[in-house]
DNA sequence: ACATCGGTACGACATTTGTCGTAGAAAAAC
DNA sequence: GTTTTTCTACGACAAATGTCGTACCGATGT
């Protein structure tokens, strides 16, 4: 499912959605202006767009409407990430966490958990 | 430097030419050919706007031409990864990173080399 | 000499992406 | 009941992307 592809305007709507959901244009468009200078219109348009593709819904509340994304983060980025470890590692996401991982400060927390995670891999035969 | 964001039948091709540098169009051809089913026009022209674009030379060896890059494999792996950190992951590789490990079946070998990068992660500060 | 083959260059075209502007309706303010 | 604000819908446009077709040129085979 959800073969989509997000581009990188569309991410950003998403990331948005996922903060707070669902929203209406002008919350987006303000959660999104926090960080990139762009149009209402343009948000909106972006979300109509989106809806064509499935990839938010809506519904009306009075005249305004509320957006919403059924996709999850998690499916979104496992996507993304399948898909650029085909594009640029040769099809391994091993090697693009390895990279990932590459000149990082991870903090004590991040640390632990990266253990944790390896140690569950290691423990599965 | 190389703030390119290679897209992806770019990458395929930067991919064809880490493989084998300096390369004819056909060379390229041949090996993109293994996985995708494309047009020999379409790699030349694609070659083309690389040139253009500077993420490519090449030399003329006869009336052949044999393309090459100079870019780094890690370099562009290491700026696709920040990006996409930046628009999916709220800027966290480590989190990435985490995902990317998510479903994954590493080899032993692949877990060495992911514990012994952890550990040097732990062993800084 | 002529046809063929392997190459390059150039231009074209449909899609997608990112961005707005403008028009018009509904709701709110005066 | 006008004017102003708030929203949506629609259309437009430029740039980037992916894909070819056609034209042309030098080397090779016959």
């Amino acid at each position: 499912m959800s073969d989509h592809q997000p581009s990188e305007a569309e991410l950003d709507i998403l990331q948005a959605l996922w903060r707070q959901q669902p929203a209406s244009v002008r919350e987006v468009h303000e959660r999104i202006g926090r960080r990139r200078d762009v149009g209402y219109t343009t948000v909106l348009k972006q979300l109509q767009r989106m809806l064509d593709k499935g990839l938010v819904k809506r519904r009306a509340t009075g005249k305004t409407h509320r957006y919403f994304t059924e996709l999850t983060q998690e499916s979104v980025q496992r996507n993304l990430l399948d898909r650029l470890a085909d594009t640029a590692f040769g099809g391994s996401a091993i090697r693009l966490a390895l990279r990932a991982l590459g000149n990082e400060r991870p903090s004590a927390d991040e640390l632990d958990e990266l253990q944790r995670r390896l140690d569950e891999l290691k423990n599965r035969s």
